[in-house]
DNA sequence: GTCTATAAAGTGATAGAC
DNA sequence: GTCTATCACTTTATAGAC
């Protein structure tokens, strides 16, 4: 593994604050007083603000990427697998009730900012539910599996959009133990969880 | 009923650019733009943006009272009034796919911004949550009620989050049917729709 | 590769004429 | 009640010294 570069530490830095703030609101002087470079530096490293976001986005696919793949070699089922997506609602509690679904407050926002990168910020959600429809598939769910897969990421979405308004940890602990009951609704008889 | 103050024009323009844009993203010239008055007229009506956030969550408030006791008074059951809630997202499926839900967009980004109004915008989620609980309990849920209204408040979140994420409207509709198979699973077979 | 200084435009907000 | 003019500040972004 090489150094981390400085574009590296600034990256970080503004996918942290783009989540915790909102990408508008979230300035250059906060990611530059994060990483602890001068406003000026930035500039030697991203051109525009623009340029910091498909770097975040890019991040994130990676890290995404990473973890799907994680999932995949350490889970010896499709059910165990899709397990491990539900579960991460437990897994980030704390920052979710504070900040709601990083991937979610994003579209949203660019969706509204009309962003030319919504579309790419929006296939990170392609990204888990492309994932999630295998392992259905792999279930033998067969032409129900994209559906059955936006329905879970559906499900997700709105947990964490209510865990954050409400700051509701406990909802979400309800609402992952119905999630479960749902996956296990889906099934078929060969493949028990 | 009274003339529209230029009070009442202004919360109208920007209730609808807060959602169109995000309230941090909705300025003061665009507000004053929508409604053709000066920027510096404004500020005779309202002293800070604050104030005006304020005047667009009491509207919100207002408007979401008068439709719920719409829906009181004009269906039979409360099985047909939860039917209502649900069928909100094909009513509003077109400004759904472009801006996400109103309530969860603006509460997400004010909490986002620390902002001290995030808990009134979370009032009109418990608005929804009270009247939704109330229709369960009618339906003999008792003490599930509060739960299942929560429980379809954050599937509606859901969908609204990936319909607008992907500009799908076909969703919206896959989705919208299976909340009503999942309501009429929770009926009592003494109250069915 | 990092800094200071600064430009150019936009923000919320104010003062005062009419 | 509405306007114009303006302030103080912040934003993204640039220029140039070191």
């Amino acid at each position: 593994m090489a150094q981390e570069t400085t574009r590296d530490r600034i990256t970080e830095a503004a996918d942290q604050l783009f989540y915790e703030r909102g990408f508008e609101a979230a300035s250059f002087a906060d990611i530059a007083a994060a990483v602890g470079i001068s406003r000026g530096n930035f500039y030697y490293h991203f051109k525009t603000k623009d340029e910091i976001l498909e770097a975040v986005i890019a991040r994130r696919m990676a890290n995404t990427l990473a973890m799907l793949n994680d999932w995949q070699v350490q889970s010896a089922s499709p059910a165990q697998r899709i397990t491990c997506f539900i579960r991460i609602l437990i897994a980030n509690q704390a920052k979710i009730t504070l900040y709601g679904c990083p991937v979610g407050s994003l579209v949203t926002e660019l969706g509204k900012l009309n962003h030319a990168a919504q579309a790419q910020a929006a296939a990170l959600f392609t990204l888990f539910q492309d994932w999630l429809s295998q392992q259905f598939q792999a279930l033998g769910c067969g032409a129900r599996s994209g559906g059955l897969a936006m329905h879970l990421l559906a499900r997700s979405q709105g947990v964490a959009t209510l865990a954050q308004a409400f700051g509701d940890t406990e909802f979400i602990s309800r609402e992952v133990a119905l999630m479960q009951d749902w996956l296990r609704d889906q099934l078929p008889p060969e493949h028990p969880l």
